[in-house]
DNA sequence: CGGTTTATAATCCGGCTGGTCGGTTTTTTA
DNA sequence: TAAAAAACCGACCAGCCGGATTATAAACCG
């Protein structure tokens, strides 16, 4: 009974945001429960009550995480009207937000895959993150196979293999930006991924 | 006045491969001092003797690591001919290589992206890394070049971009294996990259 | 209004960590 | 062989962290 209903819930989000902004700020390798409680504006205590362990409240931090950073991406294609935009679409946001927000996201994405790469529950968690990611880019490639832009293939794979392009030309421009400029990520983006696409352009439409 | 001459470049070794190993196998923000001196063989006093605080030590020991990463991509190239036989070989070798190699490696660079997002100093190796392997198949793309393969054009830009491609696939590949076999990552890896080349390659062998 | 539950704060503790430092062993030098 | 230098050890310390425990306050209910 709960003095107002949505309390827990206000709390949870209210500890889980102040964790994703702390953990982005400083690598989740140096983050004290008291940091998040403070950033929080509660207590060591406060937080206890919320979440049973250190490691709890950062699996569900994380996956908090990707889905504010979702809704941002599918804000991305809303305007796209074909398959090939949604695709193009994808992400591309990404690359003219402030740099805020995007170095944050970045910071917080490679320390999830830094647990990942050591840790069964969080390789799970990161496997049904990238699904996400595939899951809607292998939507557009079977609307534009339906529309007969694109021959009928193995949509799965393509999806993945874009994703994957997508992932690794990201992460050099965030990582080396001395030698990564916006242009060559966008550029690089697009010319690989249409090229990549091409063989499953429908003949009618190629070139 | 040392023992043997060449005493302080074994023991460093030594400890840096030890280093390596535990980072490897723990992740670099469960690593303790003592963990890399008892897998060295020697005290947490020896470790002080040679390496002035943890985070020099655990910066030599990346600089090591990807040393000897390269040593493992250049040898998958030793034998490939033409110019596309070198881009598409190099790294190949990972996919095929012993499961437990290719995991350890795979920790650790995520590890080393992880601390690259937060800190300087790690960036500034990382570029130092990236820009290593992207010499490499710029080379490859030049010589291709001098040929007449392909045809003239900025090689740098295209050998980041493939490069980036390469790392991509390879995150996926081993982040989330219940998706990505290897027959996908070879078969994306082989088709991003012809694909992506083919408007570079010179009219005379274009297909 | 008094008691009970819930929410939050404050305090404490056991354990661990990186780094230090005095001392011991080993090697070199003279 | 004696002294000096280098290499190495391991105990120790101060600080910090996560989690638990205890204390306080607020809200609810009968």
């Amino acid at each position: 009974m709960p003095p107002i209903p949505e309390l827990e819930a206000i709390r949870r989000n209210q500890i889980l945001n102040a964790a994703i902004k702390i953990i982005g700020t400083s690598g989740y390798a140096n983050v004290t429960m008291a940091d998040i409680a403070r950033e929080a504006g509660l207590s060591k205590g406060g937080l206890a009550h919320y979440f049973a362990s250190k490691d709890d409240l950062f699996k569900e931090a994380f996956k908090a995480y990707y889905d504010q950073i979702l809704q941002i991406f599918l804000e991305g294609i809303k305007t796209a009207v074909g398959p090939m935009e949604k695709i193009l679409g994808l992400g591309m946001p990404l690359f003219i937000r402030e740099t805020e927000d995007v170095s944050f996201a970045h910071k917080i994405v490679y320390d999830f895959m830094s647990l990942a790469a050591h840790n069964q529950d969080y390789r799970t968690l990161f496997s049904t993150w990238i699904n996400t990611w595939v899951e809607i880019k292998k939507q557009a490639i079977d609307e534009g196979i339906t529309l007969g832009l694109f021959i009928p293939h193995d949509s799965d794979t393509t999806a993945r293999t874009i994703s994957a392009i997508f992932h690794g030309i990201y992460m050099r421009w965030y990582l080396d930006p001395d030698h990564h400029t916006v242009k060559w990520a966008e550029q690089s983006f697009t010319e690989a991924i249409t090229s990549y696409l091409k063989p499953y352009l429908a003949k009618k439409v190629y070139n």
